[in-house]
RNA sequence: GUGCCUGUAGCUCAGUUGGAUAGAGCGUUGGACUCCGGAUCCAAAGGUCGGAGGUUCGAAUCCUCUCAGGCACGCCA
């Protein structure tokens, strides 16, 4: 369809080159807000009307038949004070459609795209804001896919100290346990760990006293020593596989685990130090406030500088996330070694590690773009990154690194409630609350997912009776998956989602659960189809464009396929739309419209029941064609259509 | 204080980069053929797009001012 219409477009353009002074950029054409006007409008006779210093409806009058007889234009006619209105062939148009269902003709922009997501701290159970973050980065991975770009997903594991120091810290002074203790845990180690770690902020904040021996920890930790090193690292490990299997309960997987504990002993920090030093970015700060720090000046705004080595010559977070970026393009000159961590459908996931193991091993990074899937709260820290880059004369790469920044998930007053939290009054005049991991607020991502998943059960019991409970807990997880996506996908990037139970746990209007059982009807449909007339959906055949619309078809009826046809052929451009604007609710709202539409459609129109064989045929070969291009959309979003619900 | 973001129906949000009569979902009210599944569909009610100026053929969208809210601005990560 994104085809169809380039092509007309430039054949227009061509047309009226010959007569008007128009560019390509002059030639927009936007749906019309009422199909009774046409399909598309051009707007050029409004552009042209003060240089031509004619009215914009003489122009359009005059350029009409010029565009009339354009192949894929049936009509062109003159509309308010000067657009010019197109009909387009709607055989030729459902054509193209049908051929390109679930399919794309688009072409990839770069050798290579990485991009980072989910992130999240290994030392607590993931939560509603993390899956905002992993759902964004996963759907924008799919859709880069379906373009066919070559995408290289990177979950960035934090495993150093600091991270891990507080919960280490509770297991050894509070619980009074080792590593055997921990070992034998059962249960979901990343929400025990949560609840640990609310306790240990709880204690710090009381005794004040017990930060020396935190520190003390710390130091042991960070030079290898037993049980602090061992146990940190078993606690790291271990989180970091429950967040893997809470991402996959939603269907997003990565490509490899960069972790910073290797990036500080591959010593990739002193390889960009010296680069930033070399090529002047940063300078050594002799006098105020900094002095001693290596400093980089910000460009923006008044001599800001910001420290990016400590004056104990430490470096900070700022500084390593430079060196990331840099490896990330294959900038820095070095790599990480890698190791298998997990494998998943026949994939294998990768973690650095910083010795090399047999030999043979994989190579990620070096890409020409870099999506950073990071909340907007960091927006200062990745333009000073992007800043690092640029100062380093890296100018193509900065512009290639994007911060994909997105709004946090907060609390409803009545989430508080429900999740039993006691609010400050000052928090109670507030309409939302930040998750917060140190006072142990926040809703756990698997916590979520289990009460869709139980709501959904009890739905999927009530209408599926006769199907075993494997199959019945089978579905109950697709639907709560779906359900989660769509919800976390539905919200524009910069609105604070304000998270409600009651909403969350929707599983009508629009939601996720409502484009599932849209294909699921739709399967229904093709199941009858083949119980009663033995045809498969895969054997439906498109008669010649000529014979594609059966004459005599109501004009109410073929309005409202046109109007179908049009909605399903859009889908490519949606997430071209989507992936430049890195607005995926694009995406989301574009797959429920098509949703809702189908569902009018069908219900309207009987498929199965119509006496008039080349109207059945018809119809059929609409929803089926409508539904490959809804499966595809249902794909890009990462929701799972269940056969049946 | 400086920078960024937000303000649209009772509630939660869209609004195709400046296009024609501002749209959904929830909620409310009223309806749906022994029909292919009622997690559905149809209809009604509900709006001075925070406010005031400006730019032009045309503004929810762009510019200025202003009011209200959020976030960020560390030798934390």
């Amino acid at each position: 369809m994104i085809a169809f219409k380039s092509r007309l477009k430039e054949t227009i353009h061509e047309r009226l080159r010959a007569v008007y002074p128009v560019g390509p950029e002059d030639l927009d054409m936007a749906p019309t807000p009422d199909p009774k006007m046409g399909d598309l409008a051009l707007t050029f006779p409004f552009q042209l009307a003060k240089t031509l210093k004619k009215a914009p409806r003489t122009i359009a009058q005059e350029a009409a038949p010029l565009v009339a007889s354009v192949p894929g234009v049936v009509r062109a006619e003159v509309a308010g004070g000067g657009f010019l209105n197109l009909w387009l062939d709607k055989a030729a148009v459902f054509a193209e459609v049908i051929r390109l269902a679930g399919r794309t003709s688009l072409a990839p922009d770069e050798a290579k795209i990485v991009i980072e997501h989910t992130n999240i701290n290994p030392n607590k159970a993931a939560h509603i804001g993390h899956l905002r973050n992993a759902c964004l980065g996963d759907t924008l991975a799919r859709c880069l896919r379906f373009k066919g770009e070559r995408v290289e997903v990177q979950n960035y594991i934090d495993d150093t100290g600091v991270q891990v120091v507080d919960v280490v810290f509770g297991f050894m002074d509070l619980e009074r346990k080792a590593l055997e203790d921990l070992e034998r845990l059962e249960g979901r180690f990343d929400h025990y760990c949560w609840d640990l770690y609310a306790r240990v902020s709880a204690y710090l904040a009381e005794h004040p006293e017990a930060q020396s021996r935190k520190a003390e920890i710390m130091k042991r930790m960070e030079r290898g020593l037993d049980p602090e090193y061992a146990l940190s690292r078993h606690i790291s490990r271990r989180i970091v596989r429950a967040h893997l299997a809470t991402m996959a309960r939603l269907g997003i997987s990565y490509d490899v685990l960069p972790c910073e504990s290797t990036i500080l002993r591959l010593e990739f920090w002193d390889k960009a130090f010296a680069l930033l030093k070399e090529r002047r970015a940063v300078s050594l700060a002799t006098e105020g406030e900094n002095k001693g720090c290596w400093v980089m000046r910000l460009e923006e705004g008044e001599e800001r500088e910001k420290v990016i080595v400590r004056s104990d010559g430490t470096v900070t977070y700022v500084g390593k996330d430079i060196a990331y970026q840099l490896w990330k393009f294959g900038l820095l000159g070095r790599d990480f070694f890698y190791e298998p961590f997990a494998e998943s459908d026949g994939r294998t996931l990768w973690i650095s590690t910083d010795a090399p193991g047999p030999a043979g091993g994989p190579s990620f990074g070096g890409a020409s773009k870099v999506y950073n899937v990071i909340d907007t709260r960091q927006s200062y820290l990745q333009k000073v990154v992007v800043q690092g880059l640029r100062s380093l004369q890296y100018g193509a790469q900065a512009d290639k690194s994007v911060h994909f920044s997105y709004e946090m998930v907060a609390l409803s007053p009545r989430s508080l409630a429900e999740l039993g939290y006691a609010a400050s009054d000052e928090e109670k005049g507030r309409s939302f609350l930040e998750v917060s991991g140190r006072k142990g607020l926040g809703v756990k991502a698997d916590d979520l997912l289990d009460r869709l998943e139980a709501k959904a059960r009890d739905e999927v019991e009530k209408r599926n009776a006769s199907l075993s409970p494997d199959e019945r807990a089978r579905i109950a997880r697709e639907i709560a998956s779906g359900a989660l996506r769509y919800f976390m996908l539905k919200y524009a990037r910069n609105s604070v989602i304000v998270f409600d139970f009651e909403e969350a746990l929707s599983f009508e209007g629009e939601t996720g659960p409502y484009l599932q059982y849209t294909s699921v009807r739709l399967n229904s449909i093709f199941r009858k189809l083949k119980e009663r007339a033995g045809l498969d959906e895969a054997d439906i055949r498109a008669p010649a464009a000529a014979d594609l619309i059966p004459p005599g078809l109501s004009d109410r009826e073929t309005a409202d396929f046109w109007d179908l046809v049009l909605t399903a052929g859009g889908l490519e451009e949606e997430v071209l739309r989507s992936v430049a604007a890195l607005e995926l609710s694009h995406l989301a709202k574009h797959a429920f419209l098509l949703c809702q539409k189908l569902n009018g459609y069908y219900h309207q129109y009987p498929v199965l029941a119509e006496e008039n064989k080349a109207v059945k045929a018809f119809r059929l070969l609409v929803i089926r064609t409508v539904k490959e291009q809804l499966l595809c959309a249902l794909g890009l979003m990462g929701i799972p259509p269940p056969e049946r619900m």
